[in-house]
DNA sequence: CAAATATATGCAAATATGTTGATGCGATAA
DNA sequence: TTATCGCATCAACATATTTGCATATATTTG
């Protein structure tokens, strides 16, 4: 539970994967995918009270990075967590932040 | 170990910290810098193989944003981690890391 | 004080990311 | 087939980040 190796291919997907998370409305769609469920497109636009257009596009960053999975299933895609790690992440930042 | 609060506010200072943490020079100073140890800036430059001007200005990120803290002695800065969780961020994500 | 060392900062060009509206497209319903 | 829903993508513009050089500041040394 500790050694960290640094080489530079690491680093940069480490970046990469987190730069992925690193934004509020991805942060906000990582929070809503609990464990196996899986939300449309629609329904985290609305949960997250943003544009149609601005969800999508977010959902694919995370999809791209390998941070979600999709499905399609009729007119909609259902997105999910591919990894419930990534939670831990959100997690441990959240512990962190908070003493001034 | 389980709920995520949603608020706007917790998502923007979640996403404000890794945004922090979100570079590879970033995560590579993270990952120099295991529990007590404190290095100065030169060390850290001279093992990332950086910039000084870069470095320093990595490491100002890291402290503006509360990952890091620094105490001066004498002509040197000593920089080290403010939450040793933090490291754990690195690690999860390399765990998670792609399997495409 | 002048010089050297360690670090910090201002600035600007290059690059990357985010935002939004319009449009395209597959799937289903009428 | 036409209309509609759900989603993806393009384009254009706005904002943010990265990088390096030049320069500034602080500390110690001679």
């Amino acid at each position: 539970m500790g050694e960290i190796e640094l080489t530079p291919e690491l680093l940069e997907r480490a970046a990469d994967m987190l730069r992925a998370v690193a934004h509020p409305v991805r942060i906000g769609i990582i929070g809503l995918l609990e464990g196996e469920r899986a939300l449309t497109v629609t329904e985290i636009q609305k949960q997250l009270k943003v544009g149609q257009s601005s969800a999508s596009h977010h959902l694919r960053i995370l999809k791209d990075r390998g941070v979600l999975q999709s499905r399609r299933e009729g007119k909609n895609t259902f997105y999910s967590l591919r990894h419930e790690r990534l939670r831990d992440i959100v997690t441990c930042i959240n512990s962190c932040g908070r003493e001034d």
